[in-house]
DNA sequence: GGCACACTAGACCAAGTGGTCTATTGATGA
DNA sequence: TCATCAATAGACCACTTGGTCTAGTGTGCC
């Protein structure tokens, strides 16, 4: 792959990660990816000789590391497991409100949109949950959680669920209220 | 309204509810609706001059109602609030699994999939989330809670999200685990 | 019984869908 | 320097989409 090609890949990825987060998978269209990217559609099936579920796939492998990265920043420093938890979702209510609620639960999303038929992204959708989790619990159990796996999915389910709501409601204060009871769990033990 | 066109209007609201809640908005056509509900495109047009969007409209309302007397009939007979939340995520467990994970969060679907543009299905979608909540938080204060309303939030919040979860992964354990902390944020206060 | 109209029926339409294919360009390694 | 092939470019295709429209049918009221 040449340079080239390779900043075309990563456009088409980024182009097609922002479309479904705002719209869903089903809701965007090819053209639309590619007028986004800016990419004609000759590349895009160069690039992803399986089309739209192949781009999708790689976009939540794409998510996936970032959110694995922002976990492993959030242990350094051992943070304790309730400030993790309610920046956690602070900076969640940040970033929606900073792109006016145009970005969403990506995850989630495809979850609930994607047929049972199309394996190849939902098997690469339980894997993003199953990494999340443990990434967050080791995170938490770092800073001090006891039963750091369950925490860490109940934490990530409400906030799934509280970035829907801000977005059907456009406002955070699901967000904030979910994060104060969460982090006072972790705070309690 | 005739008593068939009464019915032909409830078959359309099912069948669509059925099929939101499964595949998502966009991801279900007018012609699947259709030939789900039995009912010929004529029809759909007369109930529902708005088209697909109105269609919608009527399946939140739907769904709202439905979930209105299941919380009033959590509120009867004085359940502590720890014991609704438990109930609120394995029942919800065992009607994924009754369904073979097919069906799913329509609200946090719509809330994630539908365009600003969409006014009248935004405001409904708004709506549902404010009258559960509500409902729920009087449940839960008849039960016994402290601060039911954030506890109310928290709660549909985690449920949501994870019933999107569940169905990604085709498993109940995350409903399980935030039924456990929820439940026990209740208890504890 | 008979009329009015709520309702059913589905052919039809323009626009858009995801995807294929051929032609061409240009970066890269020998 | 040049040959090769990765990558770009976009015309094209079959099909589906949501929606409109005209023609009939049968229900319910007077």
């Amino acid at each position: 792959m040449t340079r080239q090609g390779e900043e075309t890949r990563q456009r088409l990825i980024r182009a097609a990660l922002a479309l479904f987060q705002s719209q869903g998978y089903h809701a965007t269209g090819i053209a639309q990816i590619l007028s986004h990217a800016g990419v004609p559609k000759g590349s895009l099936y160069h690039h992803f000789p399986e089309g739209k579920q192949a781009l999708a796939v790689a976009t939540v492998d794409f998510l996936a590391e970032e959110m694995a990265g922002r976990f492993a920043r959030a242990t350094e420093g051992g943070i304790a497991a309730e400030k993790q938890i309610s920046r956690l979702f602070s900076d969640t209510a940040a970033w929606l409100e900073g792109h006016d609620y145009s970005q969403g639960a990506l995850i989630s999303l495809l979850a609930q949109e994607v047929e049972a038929g199309e394996t190849a992204l939902r098997a690469r959708v339980a894997k993003a949950y199953r990494d999340a989790t443990t990434q967050l619990a080791e995170a938490l159990e770092t800073g001090g959680a006891t039963a750091p796996e369950e925490l860490s999915t109940t934490v990530l389910a409400a906030l799934d669920g509280a970035v829907a709501r801000a977005r059907g409601q456009r406002s955070t204060v699901a967000l904030h209220r979910a994060g104060d009871i969460l982090s006072r769990v972790a705070r309690a033990g």
